[in-house]
DNA sequence: TAAACTTTTGACAACGTTGTCAATTATGCT
DNA sequence: AGCATAATTGACAACGTTGTCAAAAGTTTA
């Protein structure tokens, strides 16, 4: 491979010259600069990067530390949000997935940091708490879909108390006044937050909160199932659903129809997350919220770039919004 | 940070000899390795990889261009796949997605080369013919779920003949002679491959090709509704179907179950591609072909770190085998 | 004990860039 | 024209590591 030396001898120039000709350097001749890059055409010459960033002290890479977000084909999205701010920026993404073992993370990290990183990003499968290897801060680092305990690395995380509430107020302005919400596990992050949305959007529509309405389980089909069943059969039944879910709202969708009821008409139901596959295929598709996965992973790296340090400073939180997304199941 | 030299200040010794411990060389007495170990932990040192890098010209990077696959769920286990086998030869994944656009695909080549990459991996989302950007030579590289035209670059991909063998054989060996196929569109490698494993199946259990028990379509849930329906209605119908994927078979269920029979007492249904959200969520849960997208990931990897170069060489294409996944709907 | 090894260590160059600074050349001003 | 200033170019060091080679120290052999 030709170097900027083979370059120069090649144009009659120094090595300098042709360096400030690949970096755009304003005081190069015009005559200087087209025998510089005809001579880069002649010999195919292309910059070593690793030089470059030896030499700077810093490179255009950022890690990308996922626990099982490779997997999983939901929340995906913030690999892909994040490669493609990343390639906007002209910087390369060094993803690990480390299937959330410690031991692994902490390597994933040292690796990183030999590798001079500009930055590591720390992403999480689903929101929660977490507690990344103590090492991440000696680059610039941001969570994403999750944050750390003490609340003193930056994060980026979805407003779940906003998509409780804007799905609430979706049913509610459908003329539902009596909706159920079928919810995850307890002590989660998603769960809670989209309870107290849930909640206030009740208050704001000056609907009592009915606890015989809200259930909470797993996040799977089974749960939807078992709970929407118990649900129609109260004496005073809800006319819509709010899942924790998408697989809950599935499992829904299996109660409703084997007790001989309709979607929308009958009950309406709304999901959360637009599992693609589930979501845009059940019949009639289902209306639900979706994560701002894309968002997230894009954010994350417009911070680390410094494109948007803006609203956030070290310790802040970032909640991006969770859109509705409207189909025919309310 | 501290670098090899600050080490060297602190043990009191030369830096080449820190360079020697660091790279485990064997001619360093114990007395002075134990000197440089604890200096390098008391200085918390780490190794600059990208000064190795250039000094040694070689990286442990490789690259993996995608066309759509970190959209797409399934074939992300490709990704996965790489990553692992990179992990665990200490290589950092390069990936980059370019959504087929052909000058992306040019920049990103010429990027990693800049990055002076080991090696490029260029995968496809479904296995066909593509055209890789020519620079792609310029390093070591393997096309992974494709294959070049002109068949000059080694491959890795899913071995469909003996795909469509299996699944048919499969079939054969519960007991059933009337075998119907629903295939994708003519011309892929995936529907010529399967078509002829099913013939070749057919032919080894001495049964004659009807054509009329195969159909070709898209790869869509529609496709397989209508064309089952039809299928259904002959006047000597098929006692099971082989699905060109598991969307087909979705809708092939959809088409059985609305026409009253069973699956799989009345109709054997298997799938293609083993979509997890697919295939085990349906009722029955489907049998179905997997797509060996792991394992070519790995292999692809492997065979560029120069861990498997046995079974490969240039022009030579490799296919893997598409294992059965046995559900309930045989 | 001297010679001939082998092991251990260090001095210095090199990898391919960019940064610093000085030298040269061109341009503008009086 | 002569001087001051700006634009253009080049020489050389530096980034942090590993490779090469030679020197020093230790070990074996005769």
């Amino acid at each position: 491979m030709a170097t900027i030396k083979d370059v120069a001898a090649h144009a009659g120039v120094s090595f300098k010259t042709v360096s400030r000709v690949i970096n755009r350097h304003p005081h190069v001749t015009d005559a200087v600069r087209q025998k510089v890059l005809r001579a880069i055409e002649d010999l195919d010459y292309r910059p070593n990067i690793v030089a470059r960033n030896m030499r700077t002290r810093k490179t255009e890479y950022i890690g990308l530390i996922t626990d099982q977000i490779m997997t999983t084909p939901f929340s995906g999205a913030i690999i892909k949000g994040a490669q493609e701010a990343a390639w906007t920026n002209g910087i390369m993404l060094l993803t690990v997935n480390t299937d959330g073992q410690p031991e692994l993370e902490a390597a994933a990290v040292n690796m990183l940091l030999e590798r001079q990183v500009a930055g590591i990003a720390y992403a999480a499968m689903f929101h929660k708490a977490v507690a990344p290897p103590a090492k991440l801060t000696e680059a610039p680092c941001i969570l994403v879909d999750c944050f750390s305990a003490n609340g003193e690395l930056p994060a980026i995380v979805p407003d779940e108390k906003q998509g409780g509430y804007d799905a609430t107020r979706h049913l509610l302005s459908r003329g539902h006044r009596r909706i159920a919400m079928i919810n995850g596990k307890r002590g989660y992050p998603g769960t809670e937050g989209r309870l107290n949305g849930y909640r206030k959007a009740l208050e704001g529509a000056e609907i009592d909160f009915d606890e015989e309405l809200v259930c909470f389980g797993d996040w799977w089909q089974e749960d939807g199932y078992h709970h929407a069943r118990c649900l129609m059969k109260l004496h005073d039944p809800p006319t819509a659903i709010c899942c924790g879910n998408d697989r809950i709202a599935m499992g829904v969708y299996a109660a409703v129809h084997e007790l001989g009821a309709r979607i929308p008409e009958d009950v309406a139901v709304i999901g959360f997350d637009n599992m693609e596959v589930i979501a845009a295929h059940l019949r009639p598709g289902l209306t639900t919220m979706a994560l701002p996965y894309y968002e997230m992973g894009q954010r994350a790296i417009e911070y680390l770039t410094g494109d948007r340090c803006d609203d956030l400073q070290n310790g802040r939180r970032i909640e991006l919004p969770c859109p509705l997304i409207q189909r025919e199941s309310t």
